[in-house]
RNA sequence: GCUGGCGUAGCUCAACCGGUAGAGCGUCGGAUUUGUAAUCCGGAGGUUGUGGGUUCGAGUCCCACCGCCAGCUCCA
């Protein structure tokens, strides 16, 4: 008996396949099969199902991403049996399905050209062109030993399969690979495919280990969805915020100063001017202490927190101090320093939670290959705070940063989700596993206080403790972290941190470690992406600018810029003498969410013209004070869009 | 850091087999005074990332270094 999705159930004879279950519901559904889930496991239609068990047919689906799995598993093989076909001597390495495509690792004596890949390209229509069936078989250990005893990837792979799983291989006509499956049918159902780019990859992830080179593809069962696929791929680079920063001179690196040393021009750093402000009113708003720390501190402070030797590979190198003996580091944290103050004098639980923040710039170092325009940088700007607390506040405390990290991404529109990031491995961290047990525990707790979906990042914690880390994703589909909180019982007790209780005696306080915005350089990166520099009102590094039609009117534009400055509002004039036209098209370049068109209309009544960002139709003409009073009120409110009043 | 690719004017890009650097946009000057996404004319601007080498001659070929890009690794 198999039971189906919309609750009916279906008898077929015993040793009957999916492939036989699809039919015997519809011809229409038979032929759009490409896999189905049985009991929850995603099938071969090829595979006999069992007794009883409740199936549902996967289709040709671009919307499905179960259906999109298999087809892209089976184009990673089919790239391999292309591969091959061409250099019958590679190594094959591991070819998944992959959120926007797939990838084979391949070890080859030289790597692949651009050329290569098109050659590569072509032979894989080849085989899609010769429709191999894909055929499973279970095979014993020694079989598959065997079967791929010329290739010492795969043999490894073999040998950490636990003896209780089977063993299967799936061939596509002239390829045969250890693979779990599923598979669609054969590889004639890679009709939308194309393979992307090349770059080399290290064998199980591992850096000590050889270098594989790796092929990016991607599949779609249509040409649309392929082609959709590809436009987006283009669209996603014009949002990219190192285009859209010089477009908008909003920062810059230079040779000059050093790769990951960011410069922030004029324009971008009014937008982080705007978010330190929003962020200092916030914390505060919520208890905390703004404190100022060195860049620079004695060794030693490092080497009680921890840091030497926990994040050496991370620090800049020391630098002598007066005393042959005596060293300095820059700071790679704040943590040190904010422990360092609730240690300089004695503390109650009166005292508690004491919550410290600091807008800091710490500086790390991070390997070359590593940086990326604002989103992995050398110097960051961290809106960073300590909680120090009393064990049972801990949970509230959490409650309130993840209140605070909600409150900002909403503000923001964003969207991201939450991770809890658990203990690194034994030799990358501190303190005794009764700690981090205690820690990971009140974690999870106040995410399900908090009622909060998240996800778990196994070994990602920092060195001193857990964290709940905040993720969101670039123009290009990568994951970057932001706002991070972080759980910590081993840096009070290396700095001997105390309070008296109520009880009279000395207790240890636990530290909250929290960034909201996680750094301003990252933070403002994911922004320029998310609104593709089309700032709204209250952060745009420019709110308007007042665009005179003639020169008759250019000093009446400088008094109604005037006017806007004294109200703060950040006002350019361009009084050029190009056409209106080209002007507007300037401002709208920019970005620029409000131009004011004046004439001399607009000069004999005291209005301006007002033509939101991105609007053509809709523009009003209304008095600079009505001006004044909307852009306040968007700019108090944090509105997100931009011309509402113009409604 | 590793693998590969790339580096020409502020930006985007051109320069056949090695023959001595060019366009558009921007900038500057002039004309134009414009009513909602590119007005016209003219000028300036480059030690071709840096340093070596090969060659009669290097943007072009070779080596080293620097930087950028993609991926891997590592992380806010």
């Amino acid at each position: 008996m198999i039971t189906l999705p919309d609750g009916s159930s279906k008898a077929l004879q015993a040793g009957s396949t999916v492939a036989d279950l699809a039919a015997s519901i519809g011809p229409g559904l038979a032929k759009a099969a490409v896999a189905a889930r049985v009991n929850e496991r995603l099938v071969d239609l090829s595979s006999v199902l069992p007794d009883d068990a409740t199936a549902s047919i996967v289709t040709r689906q671009d919307d499905d991403p179960d259906a999109l799995y298999v087809l892209r598993h089976s184009a990673a093989h089919a790239l391999a049996t292309a591969v091959r076909e061409l250099y019958p001597d590679v190594g094959i390495g591991f070819g998944p399905p992959i959120e926007e495509g797939f990838y084979y690792d391949f070890a080859v004596p030289e790597p692949f050209t651009p050329e290569d890949i098109d050659m590569i390209e072509s032979r894989m229509r080849e085989v899609v062109e010769a429709d191999h069936l894909f055929k499973r078989r279970e095979v014993t250990r020694e079989e598959a030993e065997l079967l791929f005893s010329d290739d010492p990837l795969k043999l490894e792979r073999l040998a950490e399969i636990p003896e209780t799983e089977t063993i299967s291989v799936y061939e596509d006509g002239p390829f045969l690979d250890l693979c779990r499956g599923p598979h669609a049918p054969s590889t004639g159902e890679i009709k939308h495919f194309k393979l992307l780019n090349a770059a080399g990859a290290y064998w199980r992830g591992d850096e000590n280990r050889q270098m594989l080179q790796r092929i990016y593809g991607t599949a779609f069962f249509t040409s649309q969805a392929l082609d959709q696929h590809l436009v987006r791929l283009e669209e996603a680079k014009k949002r990219d915020h190192r285009k859209i920063g010089k477009d908008l001179d909003l920062f810059s690196t230079q040779d000059d100063i050093g790769p990951g040393l960011v410069c922030w021009h004029p324009k971008g750093a009014r937008i982080q001017l705007q978010l330190r402000r929003w962020i200092e009113d916030l914390v505060i708003e919520r208890g905390y202490d703004v404190v100022y720390t060195p860049h620079l501190s004695n060794e030693t402070l490092f080497r009680r927190s921890g840091h030497l030797p926990n994040y050496t590979e991370n620090m800049y190198p020391s630098m002598r101090g007066e005393n042959e003996d005596e060293a300095f580091r820059i700071k790679p944290m704040n943590c040190p320093g904010h422990s360092t103050i609730f240690a300089a004098q004695p503390r109650s639980y009166r005292d508690l939670p004491l919550r410290l923040s600091e807008i800091a710039n710490v500086y790390r170092y991070e390997r070359s290959g590593t940086l990326h325009g604002l989103l992995r940088v050398r110097m960051l700007t961290m809106d960073d705070g300590h909680v120090f607390c009393a064990p049972e506040q801990v949970e509230s405390e959490i409650f309130t940063c993840l209140e605070l990290v909600d409150t900002v991404m909403t503000t923001l529109g964003l969207s991201y989700r939450f991770d809890l990031s658990t203990r690194p491995d034994d030799d990358k961290r501190i303190g005794d596993d009764s700690i981090w047990d205690r820690a990971e525990e009140a974690l999870h707790d106040a995410l399900k206080r908090a009622e909060l979906e998240y996800g778990v990042d196994e070994g990602g914690g920092a060195f001193y403790g857990p964290k709940i880390d905040v993720k969101y994703k670039d123009a290009i589909g990568r994951e970057w972290q932001g706002a991070t909180i972080q759980l910590d019982f081993n840096l009070p007790e290396r700095f001997e941190l105390e309070y008296i209780g109520r009880d009279n005696q000395r207790h240890r306080p636990v530290l909250i470690h929290r960034a909201i915005f996680g750094t301003l350089e990252r933070f403002t990166g994911v922004l320029i992406e998310h609104f593709s520099g089309a700032f709204p009102p209250w952060l745009a590094p420019v709110q308007s600018r007042v665009l005179p039609i003639t020169d008759a009117q250019s000093a009446a534009a400088q008094a109604i810029a005037e006017r806007l400055k004294v109200q703060g509002f950040r006002v350019e004039v361009d009084a050029r003498s190009d056409t209106l036209g080209y002007r507007i098209r300037e401002a709208e370049l920019q970005k620029v969410p409000y131009v004011l068109v004046v004439g001399d209309r607009e000069v004999e009544t005291d209005t301006v013209a007002v033509r939101a960002r991105g609007v053509k139709e809709k523009q009003i003409v209304i008095s600079v004070d009505d001006f004044v009073t909307h852009l306040n009120e968007q700019v108090e409110s944090k509105s997100l869009s931009t011309g509402t009043f113009l409604d």
